[in-house]
RNA sequence: GUGAGUGUAGCUCAGCUGGCAGAGCGUCAGGUUGUGGUCCUGGUGGCCGAGGGUUCAAGCCCCUUCACUCACCCCA
């Protein structure tokens, strides 16, 4: 058995890479007509950048990340999502003092160990996206309705919006008093194992914890949303009304709480039910706070990320790989042929057309066969009687129609007269 | 980390109560001079995931291990 490629990443191949491609040039040019720029990040971060801006006690940090030292003894992580590193890119280029507002995007591989299943890999790749300096509700809004709109370009329809506040540094804490309050009253036997050491460390996630009797016990849990303090209540309300002004369909979800200890006020998933068990394609939310927890001033900000390869697995329930084809296969069937065909080729192709030729010196026959499979929509054959006559045919191969062809500016007539030439 | 299912040709899969390793597709060649797709013929292709055990005999039974898939968990 040879070498196979390590546990939960793979290789995306043609023709499936087109649809990548296809894909992330479609979010480019979104994320671009919304006013964002591109950044490309370091995969590496020093580990310390996610234990402080994740938070210690989330699934995450705890267990998921790829953490290692290298040879000079620092700790270092392979990123297992993007936000903190921009975060980081963001205050050690000073960017707030060139204008604090900023609309950064990035596009790329992150990495989490976690046992893989459809839709869940440990190299992933999400589209990411984060604007600095808003705080403006309408930034929010704005935010998922270029998502919204994204996934309706697809074509995907059947995906739902799911939002929630989770309050902010005033209002937070009276709904963690309520929240411990209520979860004070169960013994250890009425919640799952992992509950039991949540209820301490982080008493948010056991509200969206799947075990029935952890489900029974939250069932009249006090909501977040009765909590918010007045400026919460506002900007989520804000949110609300600018998204369903804008004709867009949301779920609230007061239990969508997300695995990320930084997120403030907004928060928002998107979901399918077309994808078995890990149904969020993407997901994102505020996070006012982490900027200044990491070092910097006080700014807030707002991000998204997209799970590109649910997105892809998605999209191709719907849409076939484009069939691969050439614009134009020659077959030279002599020495002397193959030399005019190897320079036509490379004409050709320097001015935009897909051409291949044959190498080898195989028959006519199966030279055929083998345009055929590569698709081409049209076959050059030259030989020692073409050649005699400076000449060389030319074969559609949709219409069966051949023509015999000046090999005298023979470059400039299949531009003009057979290829629609770009530009 | 836990559970279930699956590992046989490049791909999709048969293979009976243990008895010579199979099909379809693909690939290559041919079907009389230099013309494709359909059709016909032939060739190629395998450490039956790996290691051990039981047996006269193991793809099949037992043990171990690895991988894949799905689910739990978590998230994108």
């Amino acid at each position: 058995m040879s070498i196979q490629c390590i546990r939960g990443v793979k290789d995306i191949l043609p023709p499936e890479i087109e649809i990548w491609q296809t894909i992330e040039h479609k979010a480019k040019s979104l994320l671009e007509q919304f006013g964002f720029k591109e950044i490309r990040l370091p995969l590496l971060e020093r580990t310390e950048l996610f234990h402080r801006s994740i938070g210690e006690e989330t699934d995450i940090v705890s267990k998921e990340m790829y953490t290692f030292e290298d040879r000079g003894g620092e700790k270092i992580t392979l990123r297992p999502e993007a936000t903190a590193s921009v975060v980081r890119a963001y205050l050690q280029h000073n960017l707030y003092t060139l204008d604090p507002i900023q609309k950064l995007y990035t596009i790329g591989p992150m990495f989490r160990r976690e046992r893989p299943q459809k839709g869940r890999y440990r190299q992933f790749y999400q589209i990411n996206a984060e604007v600095f300096g808003i705080d403006s509700p309408l930034i929010d809004a704005q935010i998922i309705f270029m998502l919204m709109y994204f996934f309706k370009n697809l074509s995907l329809t059947n995906v739902q919006l799911h939002i929630n506040s989770l309050g902010c540094r005033e209002c937070r804490p009276q709904f963690y008093h309520a929240l411990n309050t209520y979860l004070s009253q169960f013994n250890a036997d009425d919640l799952c194992e992992h509950c039991n050491r949540r209820r301490t460390t982080n008493p948010l996630r056991v509200l969206d914890c799947k075990v029935e009797k952890c489900r029974q016990a939250m069932k009249d849990v006090p909501s977040i949303l009765e909590f918010l303090c007045p400026d919460c209540v506002s900007h989520f309300q804000l949110v609300q009304t600018t998204l369903a002004n804008q004709g867009i369909d949301f779920t609230i979800n007061n239990q969508l709480v997300r695995g990320l200890d930084y997120y403030t006020r907004t928060t928002f998933e998107i979901q399918t039910s077309h994808l078995g068990a890990q149904n969020a394609i993407a997901g994102g939310g505020r996070y006012d706070g982490l900027i200044q927890l990491l070092g910097g001033p006080d700014i807030p900000a707002i991000g998204f990320a997209i799970g590109v390869d649910r997105l892809i697995e998605l999209y191709m329930q719907h849409h076939e790989s484009p069939k691969p084809y050439v614009d134009m296969f020659i077959i030279a069937l002599d020495a002397p042929s193959k030399k005019m065909a190897y320079t036509l080729c490379c004409d050709l192709c320097i001015k935009g057309i897909q051409v291949e030729m044959d190498y080898s010196a195989r028959s006519l026959k199966s030279l055929m066969k083998r345009a055929d499979k590569l698709n081409a929509h049209f076959v050059m054959i030259m030989g020692e009687q073409e050649l005699a006559n400076n000449s060389v045919i030319l074969r559609n191969m949709n219409t069966k129609e051949q023509f015999v062809l000046s090999t005298n500016g023979i470059v400039d007539h299949l531009l003009t007269q057979f290829f629609i030439t770009p530009h």
